[in-house]
DNA sequence: ACAATTATGTTAGATGTTTAACATTGCAAA
DNA sequence: TTTGCAATGTTAAACATCTAACATAATTGT
């Protein structure tokens, strides 16, 4: 299959989640028009991305729940599990770190680090939390796929030096710095202020 | 001047960081090759965005910093300042409370809102937290223009009808569950969970 | 068996965004 | 002056994404 949208792949994740609980309901089937209005878009979209997927649903009772469910699965979950390291173990780090710790499915938050012991005690929520020095250590001999940066901002161009040092091969950059990954490396950014400041901007 | 594309502004609120921290630095001239390089894009894209807000710069200097920065701020920020209620102070909320409480300067965020009494207590970081029950009075008395959405994703349809219902004319929503709102007021989400999936399928 | 219905599947056009190409300007050195 | 340069400013093409139009197929009632 052909390398997928970016946007598409956006909204296969959102896709399954609502399936799922459509699933857990009792549902067995369901129609493009009914996903689409579940997630506030057309049923046009919803098809187009299934047909990118190659996923095919039947005329009259629309798509079989569990086995789109497993399709988009086997397309956007990774083989075993992903091992996630977070950087910066602040509020946010904390929160993030919380949230995964309980949902994650695939997802792994094995470790947090810290570069001020007085920040994070040495487990939280079950999860370690070490010392920024062994980072790059831990990285290889614990196969961490992914990083999530939530230091200061200064800090953040050295420790996505670090985390590419050490074969991360994906990184999630919370921090409003903008940062530039090597090729083969995928940056996904995400900056608080900017949504603040456009949510303002288009309120008019 | 015609409304500007949801990327330009976007880009706008990054420059307008990056101008200030070199301004800070003692900088007073930029080029765009600078500006560009300082967040990962080219100096064309600068150049077209300035050109979008009707910015003009000098052949050999470029642009000059001070006023470059009034001028989006002009163009991006409110009136005055813009009140922000925050509803649902778990790990999430607390962490963009704290957030904004530190380092907003148009963006006050000056009430948090809770279900249960237990996860926060009347003050959080000085910032009043207050029983769901209160949240359309509040809103109506302090004029608050924006809400951030960060409850339990089953409470989030109903806190945002809440929120329209009251006035809000821009709404942040954290949690997974997609929300559709009304003409006239706008909506920006951000989704953890499909970060973290799209960054794996880019993996590869 | 066959038309009518109602959904899916596909293609082409419209829109939004980025990139590339080119024109223009102001300064500095010859 | 005037010429070259190095930057900005503008237009047009390329690319990504979304939307609309249409073709296709399975079921149901007759
Ligand atoms: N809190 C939020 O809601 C929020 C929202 C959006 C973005 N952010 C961004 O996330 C980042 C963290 O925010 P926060 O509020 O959690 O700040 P914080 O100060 O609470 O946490 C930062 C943490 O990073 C650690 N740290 C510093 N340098 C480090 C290094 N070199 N290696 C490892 N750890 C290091 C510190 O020990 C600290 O625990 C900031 O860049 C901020 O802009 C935060
Ligand atoms: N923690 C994270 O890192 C994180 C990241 C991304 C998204 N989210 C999303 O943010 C939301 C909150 O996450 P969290 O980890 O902070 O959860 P949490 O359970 O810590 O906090 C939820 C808070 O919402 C309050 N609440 C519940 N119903 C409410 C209502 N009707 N009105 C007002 N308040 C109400 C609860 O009292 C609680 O304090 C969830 O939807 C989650 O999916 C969290």
């Amino acid at each position: 299959m052909k390398v997928l949208p970016e946007k598409t792949v956006e909204r296969l994740s959102k896709y399954r989640r609502i399936l799922n609980v459509e699933y857990e309901r009792g549902e067995r089937y369901i129609f493009s028009h009914e996903l689409a209005n579940l997630l506030h878009l057309t049923s046009v979209q919803v098809r187009r991305d299934l047909m990118l997927i190659e996923y095919s649903g039947s005329h009259k009772r629309g798509y079989e729940i569990k086995s789109l469910i497993e399709h988009i699965g086997n397309i956007i979950d990774p083989k075993g599990d992903i091992n996630i390291v977070i950087v910066g173990m602040g509020n946010f780090g904390k929160a993030i770190a919380h949230y995964f710790n309980k949902r994650g499915k695939h997802y792994k938050v094995i470790a947090g680090f810290y570069r001020n012991a007085s920040h994070c005690s040495t487990v939280f929520d079950g999860i370690p939390c070490l010392p920024i020095s062994e980072l790059q250590d831990f990285i290889q001999k614990n196969d961490v796929k992914m990083g999530v940066i939530t230091v200061p901002p200064q800090q953040a161009e050295i420790v996505m030096h670090q985390l590419v040092e050490a074969g991360i091969k994906g990184i999630l950059n919370y921090t409003p710095k903008p940062l530039k990954v090597p090729e083969g490396v995928f940056l996904e950014e995400y900056d608080v202020i900017t949504s603040f400041e456009k949510v303002n901007y288009f309120i008019g």
